[in-house]
DNA sequence: GCTTAATCGAGACGGTACGTCAGGTCTTGCG
DNA sequence: CGCAAGACCTGACGTACCGTCTCGATTAAGC
């Protein structure tokens, strides 16, 4: 007895999607996020304006979406694990400030915009930065090594971590030497 | 042997200064950064256009003057000091992050959004927020108290907590009970 | 031996047919022929668009059709036929000056705006508009009682009055007092 | 002792109001009012949009200008006068009939289609095709040679000749060969 | 006091992008 | 295979701001 809410007529186009959101990451990588437009988005996927607007409510939602998807920071450094937590955090860090110095920097400042009219790309913007990957693996290693206290909450480190991370980012300066360790220092003790 | 290039003519008004640096921070605080637009700031000074653009480049430049002149987030809290650190630093997070839930995530978004363009925004945020009072103020009695490593780099640690909270506003979540704890606990260790 | 070219499946919906005219017809007099749109009529006709183009080529069309249909002004004056052919005319020209300022004057230009990219509504206008009537039946009274020549042209003239009642329904001013009567003399002479 | 209401400020740009109007009545004459779009105008005469729509409300509007600036139907042809009215307006009435099987009934149907939203276009419409030629001089003239009797309205009798003319234009068919003597024979008498 | 030049409020200008509407075509599943 | 539904691409709509330029009025240093 489903009630089986059935659509007659034609269902979404996947290929138009798709199309879309790569069109979106193209242009998102190349210009960032305040040169996007809508229909700039629209002519480089070959797709009507209104075939965006149908599905999407605002530019923030398609990149969020890129996001979802995975076509944006798609592979993003995960901390080595050497057995010594100060270094390899140290190591990481310093990998992602020397990113933000080639041009990475006015990439996060986009994600960051983008993060500001649409929550959810905040969440995948930390995500993306490592948090799950610090919290779930290489912290919890270290608890296991008796270097991470394990009443320590890993989540908010993560947070602080790369929180401190994004402001070094928008304040566009480049980072003076040792400021990776320094931060590491700083929040682990 | 100074040549004296002295101008002849009218010098800057300084009514006209004042009535856009006023009109920007009024329409800052009820609009946000989004809205904020240069003939909108026009209009509500009773002022034209090009006055605004023969003093400054930029919408985010005015923006940033307001924060030198100290009209937007005029006051902001800093840590108190009862001795005890830990409780000092929760207390003052979780001030913060109740004003975030009280309206005050918005104003720190559109502050993000003006610092994305003009970094020194980001500067004075971090110091509205807190950094230099807890830099030069709290951190130093702590160290003097021997609750806070001198080998800790006190500004890289202030700048781990501001760049968590600026995370936790960004993702307009309520934050959970007991956050700031947390968050504390994270970084203090 | 006909080798009956049958066809396969369903034949042409007469009832879909009717509603789209129908349709048409109630929202050309509601909202005229520019704000006619074919998105609209199959919305009121519940019928899908492709069902209008399978059929129509145009807008224009279906309105053709509805005028031949007699969907639309289906009812019209004739003129009167009181033995004095100048009275009659100007009796009946008068009507239709009267009615223009009481709201037909949009209709008429709807009208003429649809002949315009669909000739045979323009026959259809001026038949509707009473030049059969005129032609066939006033006029040949008229000659039959030695009030107008047999020697002139009776659709011609016709088509005149006709043609000055567009002019003045397009010029949107109410007619001036004795209108009908001026116009009466001056082609009957 | 004028009271001289001063306005400051930048006034209205003479070649920007020339431009438009220049590129509508070329694009009116190639295209058609149909096809006459705004965008297409701002392009033609290298102008904002904004710059149109400041200084009119609509399409129709602009091409009312045109027709007012002469731009449009400049020259029309005015009836002859050899002295035989009936003569006249038939090679009047002739050689208008012959200029719209040669192109002219596109552009007529375009001049009337713009009169149906801007009425003041109908009456340049109505001007331009010599209403006014016939009524001010050909028929003052034929008055006085006897031809045309003092009571009847001239303007009247000019608006019933173009107006079967304009009916003429939009049945898009080829008019019948003695059409113009027909014309004038039934409304002469 | 007169000249001179930079300021001011106002706003028109050529543009870009917005978000919406409708056009005409194509696609889906039902009857 | 016609039908209702509706997604698709296209292109014009009218609006909002952008940053520049142009007015006439005002203002202050220098002659």
């Amino acid at each position: 007895m489903q009630v089986s809410e059935h659509r007659r007529g034609p269902v979404r186009s996947e290929a138009a999607r798709i199309a879309i959101l790569e069109a979106t990451a193209r242009l998102f990588e190349t210009r960032g996020y305040d040169q996007l437009t809508m229909e700039g988005i629209a002519a480089e996927a070959h797709v009507g304006k209104q075939t965006i607007y149908r599905w999407w409510p605002s530019k923030s939602a398609v990149v969020a979406d890129c996001m979802v998807e995975g076509l944006l920071l798609r592979e993003y450094m995960s901390p080595p694990d050497t057995g010594d937590l100060r270094v390899d955090l140290t190591a990481w860090v310093d990998g992602i400030l020397t990113f933000l110095e080639h041009g990475g920097a006015s990439l996060v400042k986009s994600l960051v915009a983008a993060a500001i009219d649409q929550p959810s790309i905040g969440d995948r913007l930390g995500e993306a930065l490592g948090i799950n990957h610090l919290l779930n693996a290489r912290l919890e290693s270290a608890i296991d090594a008796g270097q991470f206290s394990p009443t320590r909450p890993t989540q908010s480190f993560a947070r602080a971590l790369v929180g401190a991370i994004v402001l070094l980012a928008l304040a566009d300066g480049p980072a003076e030497p040792g400021a990776a360790g320094q931060l590491v220092d700083a929040v682990l003790g």
